[in-house]
DNA sequence: GTCTATAAAAGGATAGAC
DNA sequence: GTCTATCCTTTTATAGAC
């Protein structure tokens, strides 16, 4: 009657533990954390509210796995597009096509931590770590606009971050109705000039 | 045994409104609107749960009434800035003059409005209206940015608006460590000059 | 006009059966 | 590994006293 492996047993983990987290990344992206309830989860994951409790601890650590998957996915593709072997204008220019690419592919995580940051007290233990890599980023920015030539490569590099965040926030709320293609051209247009 | 007249009942009315009103706001932008219950907002305002009901007829109401006050203010703001007797030059310098007033005087109205913006659901009623105002100013932008001679107005208009989103998103999260003055300066600088 | 007490519902979390 | 049933807490909302 079917026997089952070790390693078929992890693997129906993963499936089971995967999916709950989808399903809940999307319902928080959608209404918020406060506002998604464990029912909800469940039903979106096609699971019961108790399987839930069977791979995380409880709401929060849900939240909390979605996190750290979402901070090191961000982290890392920046850090894909700082290749030292590129001039500091070809770098540049890949952080913007690595930024529009992740907002377009991967939005519902970018609609979550940005949502989240507007609610202390659910991530604050976050916060600290965020901030850090922030302003880490923002230090590899001004060096490149200094390398580029620009004039006041701090003010550029804070200018810069502006724009990719609101370019976040129009994308969520506008949607299809964005012309992003457009927007990238002029981006690049804008930043990639000494 | 101190007798009220109408209008003294009226004033204690708007008071006890306001309040409520008032510690509402606070606490949605904090908390966000799931996260905040009628008790918190009762405690903040320093009335009973009870009062509440009195003055709005659901949580929902309240949300309601904050938002719609919100809405105006922002839109009168952006209207103040748009005075055809300056040249469009001066009348972007104002628009974000304006704005960085806006964000920094009103910042929790505008930590409302941008949370409530990821938790659709919550103010989806008001999403067409909102949406169709943003695109009225960005009209008016393209039409500033057109007259000072930019070379794809309507870009910069695009470029613009998201630099504004994404600074109220940075002032909100970097708070005081964010470089103000400096950065009205530079923004100055960068789309005032034809 | 305001408060206290209470009803009615929903949410997070656990226990035990299969 | 998964589900159903249940507990306990919190929440929204109402009713009635002062």
């Amino acid at each position: 009657m079917s026997p089952k492996t070790k390693e078929q047993f992890e693997e129906i983990r993963q499936r089971s533990a995967a999916g709950i987290m989808q399903a809940a990344l999307e319902l928080f992206a959608h209404k918020g954390y406060s506002g998604t309830s464990i029912s909800a989860i469940a039903k979106e994951a096609g699971v019961s509210k108790g399987l839930i409790y069977n791979y995380y601890a409880s709401k929060e650590a849900l939240l909390e796995a979605i996190i750290l998957g979402a901070v090191e996915m961000g982290d890392k593709s920046f850090h894909e597009g700082l290749n030292p072997d590129f001039s500091p204008k070809e770098q540049i220019h890949n952080l913007i096509e690595i930024g529009f690419a992740m907002l377009t592919k991967n939005i519902q995580y970018w609609k979550l931590i940005t949502s989240l940051a507007f609610q202390p007290g659910v991530l604050d233990r976050f916060k600290p770590g965020i901030l850090e890599k922030g302003i880490e980023e923002l230090q590899h920015l001004e060096e490149l606009f200094r390398a580029l030539g620009k004039e006041k490569p701090k003010q550029e590099a804070l200018f810069f971050a502006a724009f990719m965040d609101g370019l976040a926030l129009q994308i969520m709320n506008m949607g299809e109705l964005f012309p992003l293609a457009e927007m990238k051209a002029y981006a690049i247009e804008k930043f990639c000039l000494s």
